[in-house]
DNA sequence: TTAAGCTCC
DNA sequence: AATCTGGAGCTTAAT
């Protein structure tokens, strides 16, 4: 008989079992025996039992003393209590069930298990054999070297990650060894580990990095060889951090009850298992079990990664390939170059089979265009930038993986091809490249791009469950070439203004900062927050009741501020420097360097970023150019029209305040935009019971504050503040609010009832956004995200309508042959650059394709304004 | 890198 | 005892 290479699996009992009482909902059997934990606990374990065939095996335990710290706290411990016995009721029946499978247990007085799994695996990995530890708890990648691998979860209990040496590397810049020094360093506030002060994750890493371990950088420091900066943290610090290491580190040496060679696996007890199984009601367990047997074979070929047809530039059969197939396509950019391409990659088949182009030619290029557009669907990631890639829009059917994702976690952040594939297919994709730096590389550029085939199986099955496909289909994808041509377009700015006014700008701040340093009495930099609220309050002794505290001290925000205005002369200064300085720094110097050679800045818009399914723009961020203040302004007309051309801007009036009428519908509010009343007036109004004539202007102030409070979920509080009334006239306003808008009322309250019972909101046109807090029983959580799920479904929809008519306008200056194009988009306007003598058939048509974008119960109206530049426009029509 | 502050809708 | 208006991106100081 051949001899088998022993192959050791060892779990963490305690960690696995609070996975999975965390990961699976409250499961209970008929007769109501909570049985969730061991439920996932089993799935772990046959899932660990199948991937790695072990011949040795254990579970570790920690051996649980009793507290009775609890006792004194009883009272509001309670419910707390309750739960964690029904979590520890469950350890008996997990033990049954490794016994069944004849899976030893093993705990020990004084010792974790993780004490226990340290002494096997490092026993076991001296005799060269595979081991793998299987854990929630990262501590033990610790252990990792040759022969041992630490598996975890990474969210429920079926998506895994392996690591090894040089995975621990690759996620941490470490190895795992010194994955304890890192600790000690950095500390773990959740396991009571202080660390050094001032060491964060950065520092302990260069550190690690440069010496190696604690015990080197301590010998450092001794002989004066450690960077001053470095030295300094550890004044009185180096028992803590010697401390922290002992803590840290895991036992390898224990006295184990049960020798190594012991922990053989025993054979299963089928029937034991079957009826424990069938007890517990683990029906889809059992179903498993019994298909396992049969239809082994066939599935796990079936499983088996797709491999691996690789071609070079076999571009005659790329054709077939292609037509009227579903295919993944992804271009991988060379790093330095933004218009290159290092390869081009095609996946076929299922994702069977892939073809990769490295360093293609201009004829494989174009060849690979022309057959993108025969597939019946090609996948891609982040079609917008395989067209800046290529330089021009390639028609075709696509499905953007990140525009799918992000319909589907919109509230997540970070959307990296990486990221997509791993959230999406899990443990399946561990073995893709993470960094995909260089070409030439076809194999993992091939099998990486095969697996966009089941990610976009997977991503659109989620879709249609959860009605998206239509924002998808009609929304997102086809904006994907007009945000292009827009981002191409660019728009002109006028360098020149732009430059003298920072030249005023540089004089006028320095005038301020003579002002405000004879003022003060000394020399500080006014940047510094810090700095200016130590002369304020310190120094100059400004009263400082009722000024809001920050981490550091005391507020300087501008809010704060005004509340000053009276006490001092050097608070208006600090204002008009503010001003001045932000104006500067973020606009007048900044833009001119953006501007590429064509005389033009192109900003990104970020299409997979915000939560409620607004655009974003950066680099730069041309949707926060100022406008209000008469400075700003100026900036606002440093963005001009070339000669012969204007400036045509359009923007819906009062949209979301529209959208809440019509979501909520709201009679009195649908009958006043009918009317087309000046919504705040008509507010006012209605709350005093005056007519709308002998509105006064600060009566107005208060009906606008709270018509906005409403889209942004406000309370009577923040509504006192924002219009100076007292907290009971504030009450009193809301109140008479809310009888003449009972219908808002009932959103506000149905909203949050929906959004706790289905986890989400959604948008008029189906995009949605999932709250998890809002079940997370935390106070302060549970009312932010009411408040998201109050505004998402308004601005949501706000979004939504403007991405349609983004489309509908498109459309029509393309088929109109206008000489308009589209250049900026700032949430709920459309700016233009337009030929001259067509602005004002340009403008109405906009004006018309904009407001029939959508046909609600309250008209939506645009109006349209031009200009020479941003700043200076006049309404047109 | 984070906190504080500011710009916009 | 004090807080609690939604959504973004960018710059500076300070560590």
């Amino acid at each position: 008989m051949e001899y088998q290479k022993p192959r050791l699996l060892l779990l963490d009992g305690n960690a696995l079992l609070h996975r999975a009482w965390h990961a699976i909902p409250p499961l209970t059997t008929k007769d109501g025996l909570v049985v969730n934990a061991a439920y996932g606990f089993s799935m772990i374990l046959e899932r660990m039992l199948k991937q790695y065939a072990p011949t040795h095996m254990v579970v570790a335990w920690d051996r649980r003393e009793k507290t009775f710290r609890h006792e004194e706290f009883a009272a509001y411990k309670a419910q707390r209590e309750k739960k964690e016995q029904e979590l520890y009721d469950q350890i008996p029946i997990i033990q049954n069930i490794l016994k069944a499978h004849g899976i030893i247990s093993v705990d020990a007085r004084g010792y974790e298990a993780d004490d226990i799994i340290g002494t096997y695996a490092t026993q076991a990995s001296k005799k060269e054999w595979e081991t793998f530890i299987v854990t929630g708890d990262l501590d033990s990648l610790q252990l990792v070297d040759r022969h041992v691998h630490v598996v975890t979860f990474k969210k429920g209990v079926s998506e895994t990650m392996e690591y090894d040496e040089a995975a621990v590397k690759e996620r941490y810049g470490l190895t795992p060894k010194q994955l304890i020094d890192y600790k000690a360093l950095r500390g773990d506030p959740s396991d009571n580990i202080p660390g050094v002060m001032g060491i964060g994750e950065k520092t302990a890493v260069i550190l690690l990095q440069e010496y190696g371990d604690l015990a080197h950088i301590l010998k450092a420091l001794a002989s004066g060889g450690l960077d001053q900066k470095y030295a300094k943290k550890f004044e009185g610090q180096e028992e803590i951090a010697l401390q922290a290491l002992r803590l840290v580190t895991i036992v390898k040496d224990m006295d184990l009850p049960l020798s190594l060679t012991q922990t053989t696996c025993q054979d299963a007890h089928e029937d034991e298992i079957k009826s424990l199984y069938q007890s517990l009601e683990f029906h889809s367990l059992l179903r498993h079990r019994q298909e396992k047997n049969e239809k082994a074979v066939s599935k796990e070929e079936k499983e088996k990664p797709r491999a691996s047809l690789v071609r070079k530039a076999d571009a005659s059969t790329l054709e077939t390939f292609c037509r009227d197939r579903v295919i993944g396509f992804f271009v991988l950019p060379k790093p330095a170059d933004l218009f290159g391409s290092a390869s081009i990659a095609f996946a076929f088949s299922d994702g069977k089979e892939f073809m990769v182009f490295s360093e293609p030619t201009e004829e494989e290029i174009k060849e690979a265009q022309r057959v993108l557009s025969l597939a019946s669907t090609a996948i891609v990631c982040d079609l917008k930038k395989i067209f800046h890639l290529f330089g021009n829009v390639i028609s075709g059917n696509f499905f953007d993986l990140e525009l799918g994702y992000y319909l589907l976690h919109s509230g997540d952040r970070v959307h990296d091809v990486v990221d997509i594939l791993r959230q999406t297919l899990g443990d399946r994709v561990s073995d893709t490249p993470i960094s995909l730096a260089s070409a030439g590389e076809e194999k993992k550029i091939g099998f990486f791009v095969s697996c966009f085939i089941p990610a976009f199986q997977k991503i659109q099955k989620e879709m249609v469950e959860c009605g998206m496909t239509s924002v998808f289909e009609h929304i997102e994808m086809p904006l994907v070439p007009v945000l292009y041509v827009m981002e191409k377009r660019g728009v002109l700015v006028n360098t020149k203004a732009l430059g003298e006014f920072s030249k005023e700008l540089q004089e006028e701040l320095k005038g301020l900062t003579e002002k405000i340093t004879k003022s003060a009495g000394e020399t500080f930099n006014i940047n510094s927050p810090l700095q200016l609220a130590e002369v304020l309050f310190d120094h100059l002794h400004l009263p400082i009741k009722g000024i809001k505290k920050t981490q550091t001290g005391y507020s300087t925000a501008a809010a704060e501020l005004e509340k000053l205005w009276e006490t001092h002369e050097i608070i208006p200064l600090i204002s008009e420097y503010r001003e001045l300085a932000k104006l500067q720094s973020t606009y007048v110097e900044a833009l001119p360097r953006l501007v590429k050679p064509d005389g033009r800045i192109h900003t990104t818009y970020q299409q997979a970023v915000t939560a409620t399914g607004r655009l974003s723009s950066s680099d730069p961020n041309l949707q926060n150019i100022p406008i209000r203040t008469d400075l700003g302004k100026k900036i606002r007309e440093a963005f001009e029209a070339p000669r012969g051309k204007r400036i045509l801007s359009a923007d819906y009036s009062q949209v979301e305040l529209r959208l809440v009428a019509v979501i909520a519908k709201d009679k009195a509010f649908i009958s006043a935009f009918k009317e087309g009343a000046d919504i705040h007036t008509r507010t006012a109004a209605e709350v005093w019971g005056i007519e709308e004539l002998k509105v006064t202007s600060s009566q107005r102030r208060a009906a606008k504050a709270i018509n906005f409070g409403i889209i942004y979920g406000m309370g009577p509080r923040s509504l006192a503040r924002s219009t100076g009334m007292t907290m009971g006239e504030a009450k009193h306003f809301i109140d008479r609010y809310f009888e003449i808008h009972h219908a808002v009322k009932d959103y506000l309250d149905e909203t949050k009832i929906k959004a706790r019972e289905r986890g989400y909101v959604e948008t008029l046109f189906g995009r949605r956004r999932y709250l998890p807090e809002i079940h997370s029983g935390v106070q302060q959580l549970v009312a932010s995200a009411e408040r998201m799920a109050i505004n998402m479904p308004v601005q949501g929809t706000a979004a939504d309508l403007m991405k349609k008519a983004m489309l509908a306008v498109d459309g029509w200056l393309q088929t109109s042959k206008w000489p308009a194009e589209l250049i900026l988009q700032v949430h709920d306007e459309l700016v233009f650059e337009v030929e001259k003598d067509a602005v004002s058939v340009v403008a109405s048509g906009v004006k018309k394709m904009m407001e029939g974008v959508a046909d609600f119960d309250v008209p939506l109206c645009v109006e349209v304004e031009a200009g020479k530049n941003w700043g200076e426009m006049e309404s047109v029509l």
